[in-house]
DNA sequence: AGCTGATCATAT
DNA sequence: ATATGATCAGCT
């Protein structure tokens, strides 16, 4: 039963809800699939499967995950406090443009609309038992995006510049480049401190914790009495 | 204990 | 190689 695309966000959203409170091997089970006993080797399985449980239809393009209706979907691994436990990958840090805009950033257009799906990822829960929580679809306040842009444009001036090697996970308050690649001897081209070309590690755009601990929070906030 | 840099699997 | 999906694990 691999679900058909949902044709509408209220569609998805009504799947979501359906799968909130189960577990993994349960929600395997209904593909015929059985969990890991340890992600060590399947990093991204929880994420494929909720792909599949939810109809995304994507595949590995550089597309939504739902194309029809422009979601992107991202499970969120949290701890028992329900506070993210990881940095959340959202695309490759474009090493060799000289003169892109945040409006048309690939960060941005990512993170335009996205579904959030928490699941349990405290080590000590065997992986078959990790819950899913409650999704959330979610758009940026222009607060939120005002702070990724100014992130953004920190750091996408300094890999412009051919400063990518002076960029450390260290910088952004909410946007992180970290490396991103199958390992540390990987190597692609950018942009060196003399304007040419260097090969330098792959990497990607990541968002702090304590943002997509924001973007919880925003949602079990109470309405004001 | 949290964070940064490194790493793992699969598809195209 | 680079896109997709992320988590691991040693260092501070």
């Amino acid at each position: 039963m691999s679900p058909i695309a949902p044709q509408s966000e209220a569609e998805l959203m009504q799947r979501v809800e359906q799968i909130a409170g189960m577990d993994l091997a349960m929600l395997a089970s209904r593909l015929g699939l059985t969990p890991p006993d340890t992600l060590l080797h399947h990093k991204g399985w929880a994420g494929q499967l909720l792909e599949k449980i939810l109809g995304a239809d994507a595949g590995s393009l550089a597309e939504p995950d739902f194309r029809q209706i422009g979601v992107e979907m991202k499970t969120l691994p949290i701890n028992r406090n329900g506070q993210p436990i990881e940095a959340t990958y959202v695309c490759t840090v474009p090493l060799q443009t000289l003169g892109e805009n945040w409006a048309s950033s690939w960060v941005r257009n990512k993170l335009k609309r996205v579904l959030w799906v928490p699941i349990e990822g405290d080590r000590d829960i065997p992986v078959h038992n990790r819950r899913i929580g409650q999704g959330i679809l979610w758009s940026p306040s222009s607060q939120q995006e005002e702070a990724l842009r100014q992130d953004w444009e920190e750091l996408m001036d300094m890999v412009c510049l051919g400063d990518i090697e002076k960029i450390t996970a260290k910088q952004g308050a909410y946007l992180q480049i970290r490396p991103k690649a199958a390992d540390s001897t990987v190597k692609t081209q950018a942009v060196g401190s003399s304007g040419g070309k260097i090969l330098t590690h792959p990497r990607g755009f990541y968002l702090r914790t304590r943002f997509t601990a924001e973007v919880l929070d925003s949602v079990h906030r109470q309405p004001p009495d």
